[in-house]
DNA sequence: CGTTGCATTGAAATCCCTCAAGCGAGGTGG
DNA sequence: CCACCTCGCTTGAGGGATTTCAATGCAACG
């Protein structure tokens, strides 16, 4: 794999920094449960071990903005201030690692080259949300369908037919439209001959590069 | 001015770090001008001194999606990576501090204050990003405009009639609507007495409590 | 075998977009 | 100085992508 591509990969998954393995204690949280509300004190991040994790926005009417699923290794719970903007989830049963917020403060505070770790963490994860934000706010359905399916691949490290562990209506608050626009999508995409739905939690591609082409940008 | 408040305009304005005041030399750019383009390398961070700057991504097909406004002291062009992933441009006439980012990356690299500082920074930015995806994924076109006005008032920190620097199709682009449904809201806002259009470039707030129940969240 | 939750599908409605025209302020040149 | 042009903003009418509402299908589970 070449240098660039490593980088690429780097960028899509935006990996927390390995220190990040500090000690902790493993948790288990049951598919569906919250693992920290909107509001809480963030005395917390969770590292994941197994499972997956959603992090979502609820506005006072129901409506839910999913701002980002995390996968194996991935971390949740790491923001400033000392109350949670958003809420945390598992998608199916997870297993985290929960560290204390006051140990990785501290150690950000007292060793540079973890500092530095996060920065390049943080700024990447930026990126990352710029880059849905023009997918929020600029692409049709079939465009952010196109998008998301790719980026799953990319973050899940999935083998050929990948697995969508997270339920049509997540996908459809990700990307900003209604579960049944999320399935006219993905189902259209079957008919055109873009994908094969083994089964509502794994898809075949059969054309990546059309599917490339939709995703646009 | 209470600490909670004070912390809340912080978390608002994303100021960049202090440490950005480090040496560069001042441009001028004209409006409408472009300061950096996406794909360019990233040789370059600008602080801005007067004036305002957007910073965008722009679809194959030209849509565009404007990913924030930048007003004085605030900072662009401080990205990973080596080529810009957006670009910028003045929106109004605009004096910028240009400064190299390999004196920044060096200080950073050296300074563990000022690397921490940028961290605060980042991670501010990036929770004003997951609420822009809220915005943009699950707000009305009303919410949208509401929530983008009072967003205005206090980047902005401007007094009683705002101060609007971009034009409609600009503001458009960030909330991802089009002209004519910025221009058509805003003004129906007017009928609703909910705001007073001095000019189409100054907007004078006559029921700050509608528009934030509006704005919604 | 009924229940429950999620996914799919269809039909109607709606919000916002597209297209088109008019308007007004600012700049330019005759 | 004023006609004229341009560009951005506004306004209207119509259309379309997506949502909403409603019903059905389907698999897991007790």
């Amino acid at each position: 794999m070449s240098q660039e591509m490593a980088c690429q990969l780097w960028y899509a998954r935006c990996l927390p920094p390995p220190a990040l393995e500090i000690s902790g204690f493993p948790a288990k949280f049951v598919a569906g449960t919250e693992i920290y509300g909107q509001g809480e004190p963030t005395d917390f991040a969770y590292r994941v071990l197994t499972g997956a994790v959603r992090t979502f926005c609820i506005l006072r009417d129901g409506r839910r903005q999913i701002e980002g699923f995390h996968f194996v290794s991935d971390v949740v719970g790491m923001v400033p201030g000392d109350r949670y903007q958003e809420s945390a989830e598992a998608i199916t049963d997870t297993q985290v690692l929960v560290m204390k917020r006051s140990i990785i403060d501290a150690l950000i505070e007292s060793d540079p080259a973890v500092t530095r770790e996060f920065l390049r963490w943080t700024s990447r994860s930026l990126v990352r949300a710029k880059e849905q934000m023009v997918l929020l706010g600029r692409k049709t359905a079939s465009e952010k369908v196109a998008s998301f399916l790719l980026q799953l691949e990319t973050d899940g490290g999935m083998a050929d037919p990948i697995v969508v562990p997270m339920s049509r209506s997540d996908i459809a608050d990700y990307l900003g439209l209604t579960v049944e626009s999320v399935s006219r999508t993905i189902n259209q995409f079957e008919r055109d001959a873009i994908i094969e739905i083994v089964n509502c939690r794994r898809i075949h591609f059969l054309n990546r590069a059309k599917l490339a082409l939709l995703a646009g940008k």
